[in-house]
Order: C-alpha cells, then structure tokens, then sequence
DNA sequence: GTCTATAGGCAGATAGAC
DNA sequence: GTCTATCTGCCTATAGAC
C-alpha cells in the first residue's frame, strides 16, 4: 500500500474512532510512521484529506454494493449484507464515518460537507432499488412510499450503530434491523 | 439565571451544535460574559461541566415526560408529543446532547460515559412503559418483545435527528418518526 | 517525499490579586 | 466570584534543507 492510501486508511479508522473534530495529524503520524509536516505534501489540509477519507469509503461501499447484488438474489438477503456491512464495524468498535460527520456537521468545512452528502445519496439510491425490487417481486409490502422507507432505514441503521457502540451492546443494532426488516416483509 | 446555570445550558446549546470535542471554554467565556478562568471556579474540569450538563438534560426531559404522562391520555399521543420535544430542536439546528456525546463516546472520560448512559435509561424506561400501556389498551400490538421495540425507537430517532439536522431536511426525522409509530398501532 | 525547525493560535488548567 | 497573567501542550500549517 503506498504512502496516500496508507494515510487515508489511517485517517478513515480515526474518524471512526474518535470523529472528525478528535483526530489529528499527530495521530495519523504516528501510525504511519512519518512526521506530521510529511502528511501535509500528501494532503495539504485537514479538509482535503477528509474529502479523499469520504470518497475512497464511498468506493468501498460501492463495491461492496454491487458484489451484494451480484451475489444475493433475493432483496432480503442484500439488505441483510448491507446491515452486516455496518455490523462488522461495531465489532471493532468503529462507527461509521458518514455518520460520525453527519454528527459534526455544523463544524465542517462546506467542501467535506458535500462528500458526506454523497456518502448518503449512495446509501439511499441503492435502498431505493433494492426496496422497489423487492417489492415487485412480491417479497417486500411496503406500507409508505420508498422514499420515506429508505429514509427510516438509513436513520435507524446509523442511530442504532451510534447508541450500540456507546452502549457496548450489540443487542440495540440487532433489535433494531428485526424489527426493520420485519416491517417491510409481506405478511402471510 | 445564576452564572452556574448559564455556564450549563451554554455549553448544552454548544454541544448541541458542535458537539464535545469542538466546543470549548474559550467559547462560554464569550458567550455568558466572563472570562475563562472563572468558567473554572463553578466547573474545575470540561468532564465536570460534562457531567452536569447531562444531568440537568436529564432533569429537563424527566420534567417532560412527566407532563406527557400528565397531559396526554393516549400512550400514542405522549409518544407524539416525545418525538415532538426531539424535533423542536431540529428546527433550531440542534441535535441532542445524548447522541452527540454517544457519537463521540471514544473520546469521553469514564465519569461523562456514565452520565450519558443514565440518559439513554431514561428515555428507555419511559419508553418501555408507555409501549406496554398502549399495548395493554388494546392501542398499540407489539410484534416483538417492548424491550426490541424500545431499542429500535432510541436508535432511529436519534440517527434520524443527526441525519436531518445535517442534510438539512426535516423530511428524514418526520418519515421515520410516522413508520415507527405505523409499526406499533393495532391493525384494524 | 521526507526531514527538521518553527510559526501562530487555541486548548484546558492554575496562581494569586482584588 | 471575577479578574489578569501565565503555563504547558497540542493544533494545523509553512519554509527550506536533503
């Protein structure tokens, strides 16, 4: 792994950890084993370097997006991937990274607002496909417009890996993905 | 107001908008009026201030939630009126202090965690009861076990105040709040 | 591309006068 | 209880040698 992607990576786990306004060069230098001002010939600014931390998680989701569409082919089982994504994080007692900015929001430069924006498009639009495919497939009866289910699925995935990683209870993610995909399955 | 009480709910409002990490004394000091130092007089240590900021958040919710149980009948319209407290905050771009400090929770002491955690209790308590009396009214049916239910209606509503207060689009809290409480009502 | 050195500012916190 | 003055340490960022 070159030096960038090391750095990103790096970055990418802190802001997981700490947040975005927690995390500092300092750390990000002592990980990778170079000095502080080395970072700045890489990524000049804080704000240029969480750019680059939101759109190589956006790739990452991307490809784990579509591998989940390629491999599953039942809706429920790709959004059952989908959660399993997230849950794979708090194991290592790690948020995620758009959640954790979307928490910081009001102290974010405009620029790395706008990634973590698309952080959240990506999300969405892919809950949209994969809930209407559902649906006509008759696996899915969804009781609202797509949208508004997509909206509550985003909200409580985030909320629900926030409270279980401050919890220390794994439980609260579990509970809440149930209950969500329950609501959405077509009653017998 | 006391200076005690102002340093309090400045630094609510702060962490409110900021969150912990981006907040400091420096901040209070110019919005109470006095300088840093004397913040230190009513609060030796941020952890301090920390600590009975959540505390009286706390006080104020049990306040409120009192009044519900006083002032609504219908276990359905005290939850309204709970998930109303949460969004009247949105509308002044502010989150709340519990999820913020969940997000960041990493980075608190021990002494804060513990306090945050005594406010999640508070809203799962309630919750648990006002479930299980609307249940008991024939108002509410329960597909799973209250406590399941309690989980996923912290988790969503906090993750779904962080993600319209940052996209800026109430939408997000409003179609999640309604499929929540579609999911508990009886069917016809 | 990485280093040393340093700038300028802000963080939380303390001492002691009034 | 509030003030001035100060401490130590960390922050992001830059200059310039190698």
């Amino acid at each position: 792994m070159d030096t960038k992607t090391k750095i990103i990576k790096t970055a990418t786990h802190l802001i997981q950890t700490r947040g975005y306004n927690a995390y500092s060069y300092a750390d990000i230098s002592k990980e990778v084993g170079i000095r502080k001002s080395s970072l700045h010939h890489h990524f000049p600014t804080k704000a240029q370097l969480g750019i680059s931390v939101i759109e190589d998680y956006c790739e990452e989701l991307a490809n784990a997006l579509t591998h989940f569409d390629r491999d599953f082919i039942s809706p429920l089982d790709r959004l059952r991937a989908y959660f399993a994504l997230y849950f794979a994080n708090l194991e290592n007692k790690c948020a995620c990274v758009g959640g954790m900015m979307a928490a910081e929001s009001l102290t974010l430069d405009t620029s790395v607002l706008v990634a973590v924006e698309r952080f959240f498009d990506l999300n969405w639009n892919w809950l949209i496909k994969t809930l209407l495919e559902g649906e006509k497939e008759g696996q899915f009866f969804l009781t609202a417009n797509v949208e508004q289910h997509a909206n509550q699925f985003i909200s409580s995935l985030q909320g629900a890996l926030i409270l279980a990683r401050a919890r220390n209870e794994t439980k609260i993610f579990t509970d809440t993905e149930e209950l969500l995909l329950e609501s959405i399955k077509r009653p017998n």
